[in-house]
DNA sequence: AAAGCTCCTATTTTT
DNA sequence: TAGGAGCTTT
């Protein structure tokens, strides 16, 4: 072993060090926002590798894979440090860092002929597997019954808070689906049907990849084997983790030894995807008297004004584990609650303080602005474009989910897996002349073949399709080659795809066209295409832009995200949008008191991720689109009821004269009368 | 059987 | 606004 030849763990507070240095016996860290838990972490991974521990006997399990690249980079950098290589050599991989579902997957891989899987299974993505669930949902003529039966999204919702939270359908249904309660007995059978098919077609989603891994901890001796191969195991985002995780973690580390956890409780956003607080709450039982908890409560991140805003919001929690995040940081400018009078007027205000704080110093890059759902940025990107303010958003995306790029990935997934109807059935169908019969025609003949290859290349089309037919037979040929050139081969593709491309979207094919040419450079970073689809379904692109490709390294650009995307980052300024009742908690949430706990710990999360500027806007009327019913309206909101006037005590306020946000208003101050409105409710 | 049309209804956040 | 369901035309 290599003496170590600086000491880079200097910096760290005597609560780091003790996290970092800390023994095999289960460890339970509670690392409040900019505590420096990321550095904390990679310093421990550091130390257990200078100790001698083998780099490839470390399974890191992180929330993204944006963390785990960060993770890598800065235990590599310490390990530079601490044995004083040279900049040009490498310091150690970390081969078992990754997501759960990532790791998940190459497990499942190798292990997959001991546990009756395909090598070859393909992974089906949200819209996939929503997709599969609808085919068996109209199968069993659900889809036509006189009560509307739940869609297919909805169908999937269901079924993944069963997986996931471990929990009966009939629990899952009452508790978070109550409008689907009378359904239970057909769901039962659809989700029979689901399981079913997933397996004929030789598919996982994402709940199989845990829910696999899970049955496969259940097995003494493969559990055995795969704990013995890891000898530390270290989780970060552990608040987030569901019940299936925990199971996971409990089968790897049966007595805890070994197992480092990482996470706060008062960041806990992901309730909704059946995240268990409780896993971090109960950790120090569930291992007993060994087990060594630490509190990082330094907040090295934000000002002591921010910090003080963001203390008052998390004090109001119902209930949490009791800490206080402290820091030394002078307090600079007060935070900002901002009234604006819509969502235009916010959208210029927030475009004006980010060329302000520009011109300040502020790199576009270094500033963020966050919503709580997807569509709450729309205004300001349009306000961005119209201003020539270039800007990437995260979160909420749409890449995967567009048509064109889901044909093409069909193909390349149809001819990796040819068990896959899913994929089979979507690429038959962009051949003109064949429908929905005709596909299910040629499905079901590569099905019973024994060669499934041979049974599409013998398969008659219908007439109308007697001229396209062949090109698509002769592609997928290509493609099943042992030696099809990768990426090459998706040349050939595109040049199948690309009449379909012009025949079913003749308004914007050249847009389409572009999205696939960065799907091919996306494509040529990838070794291998089973490779290429895995990690595009794992780890789709985060972020979308004004423009057709991402911003090039060296551009300056703004950072619009939702909050849930922006967990685990900070900036140097901060500006949230929509922080009234309605939006933060969203009127979607306010359901349970549980669900307005996590919509306060998001604003929470939201707040926190500012050094040194923080703005939180309030738009006093809004205008809602596309809510049932009663079409689009006006809405008149109050300030968010998780800053009372006591915790807004602690903003400077701005905005115009005459509109101080105040407590919460429910009903519109001054009323306004649509004329149009009432004249077309008088026929309700 | 396929493809094109109209009508209707929606529950946010993501691996 | 879109996606699904159901109807009509080719």
């Amino acid at each position: 072993m290599p003496t170590p030849a600086a000491d880079p763990f200097e910096t760290l507070n005597p609560q780091q060090r003790a996290a970092v240095e800390h023994g095999d016996e289960p460890l339970l860290v509670i690392a409040g926002a900019g505590s420096g838990k990321t550095l904390t972490l990679a310093a421990r991974v550091a130390q257990l590798v200078l100790k001698g521990a083998d780099p490839q006997r470390l399974m890191l399990l992180t929330f993204s894979r944006r963390a785990a690249i960060e993770m890598q980079r800065r235990t590599g950098r310490l390990l530079h440090q601490a044995l004083r290589l040279r900049a040009t050599h490498a310091a150690p991989a970390l081969p078992w860092a990754g997501t759960f579902h990532s790791l998940g997957a190459r497990l499942l891989r190798e292990h997959a002929t001991q546990i009756g899987l395909s090598e070859h299974f393909t992974i089906a993505d949200r819209a996939d597997s929503e997709d599969l669930i609808g085919l068996v949902r109209q199968e069993l003529g659900f889809a036509a019954a006189r009560e509307r039966f739940p869609l297919k999204s909805t169908c999937l919702g269901i079924y993944s808070r069963c997986v996931n939270a471990q929990a009966p359908l009939a629990e899952v249904l009452s508790e978070h689906f109550p409008w689907c309660a009378a359904w239970g007995p057909e769901l039962k059978r659809l989700f029979r049907g689901y399981v079913a098919a997933k397996q004929q077609q030789h598919t996982l989603d994402y709940d199989d990849l845990l829910l696999a891994w899970q049955q496969l901890m259940q097995e003494p001796v493969l559990a055995r084997t795969l704990g013995a191969r890891f000898d530390h195991v270290l989780v970060d985002e552990y608040q987030d983790t569901n019940r299936l995780q925990a199971a996971i973690l409990q089968g790897l580390k049966p007595d805890g030894r070994g197992l480092t956890v990482v996470g706060d409780d008062a960041q806990a956003i992901y309730g909704f995807r059946a995240a268990e607080v409780r896993n971090i709450l109960d950790f120090p039982r569930q291992f007993g008297a060994a087990t060594r908890v630490i509190a990082l409560e330094r907040n090295y991140r934000s000002t002591a004004a921010i910090l003080d805003a963001s203390n008052a919001v998390i004090a109001l929690a119902a209930e949490r584990h009791a800490k206080t995040l402290w820091t030394d940081r002078a307090g600079h400018a007060r935070p900002l609650l901002v009234t604006v009078e819509d969502e235009a007027a916010q959208a210029a205000w927030v475009a004006d303080r980010v060329l302000e704080q520009r011109e300040a110093g502020i790199a576009l890059t270094a500033q963020a602005v966050l919503f709580r759902t997807s569509h709450h940025s729309a205004p300001l990107e349009l306000e961005l474009t119209r201003r020539r303010i270039p800007f990437v958003k995260f979160g909420g995306l749409k890449f995967l989910e567009a048509a064109h790029i889901k044909d093409v990935l069909a193909v390349l997934r149809w001819a990796e897996n040819p068990k896959s109807r899913l994929a089979g059935f979507r690429v038959a169908q962009l051949v003109p002349g064949i429908g929905p019969a005709a596909a299910r025609r040629l499905l079901d003949a590569m099905d019973a073949a024994v060669d499934p290859l041979r049974a599409l290349q013998g398969f008659e089309p219908p007439a109308a399709a007697r001229d396209d037919w062949p090109a698509l037979v002769t592609l997928i040929g290509s493609l099943r080659r042992e030696d099809s050139p990768w990426p090459a081969e998706l040349d050939a593709v595109q040049r199948w795809y690309q009449p379909q491309l012009e025949r079913l979207h003749p308004d914007d094919a050249g847009l389409r066209r572009a999205d696939l040419d960065q799907l091919q450079r996306l494509a040529a970073g990838h070794p291998r295409r089973e490779r290429f689809l895995t990690e595009l379904t794992l780890d789709p692109p985060q972020a979308t832009s004004d423009e057709a490709g991402p911003p090039h390294l060296d551009e300056d650009y703004l950072i619009l995200s939702t909050i849930h995307s922006a967990k685990g980052q900070e900036w140097s300024a901060v500006t949230v949008l929509n922080v009234v009742d309605g939006c933060i908690p969203a009127d979607m949430a306010t359901g349970d008191a549980a669900q307005i706990e996590e919509e306060r710990r998001l604003l929470y999360v939201a707040m926190t991720r500012a050094k040194y500027q923080l703005a939180l806007v309030v738009p006093q009327r809004f205008y809602v689109t596309q809510q049932a019913r009663r079409g689009d309206r006006h809405l008149y909101a109050g300030l968010t009821r998780f800053i009372p006037p006591a915790v807004a005590d602690l903003f400077d306020r701005c905005g115009p004269v005459g509109a101080e946000p105040t407590a919460p208003v429910l009903a519109p101050a001054a009323p306004r009368i649509d004329i149009g409105e009432r004249l077309r409710a008088a026929w309700d």
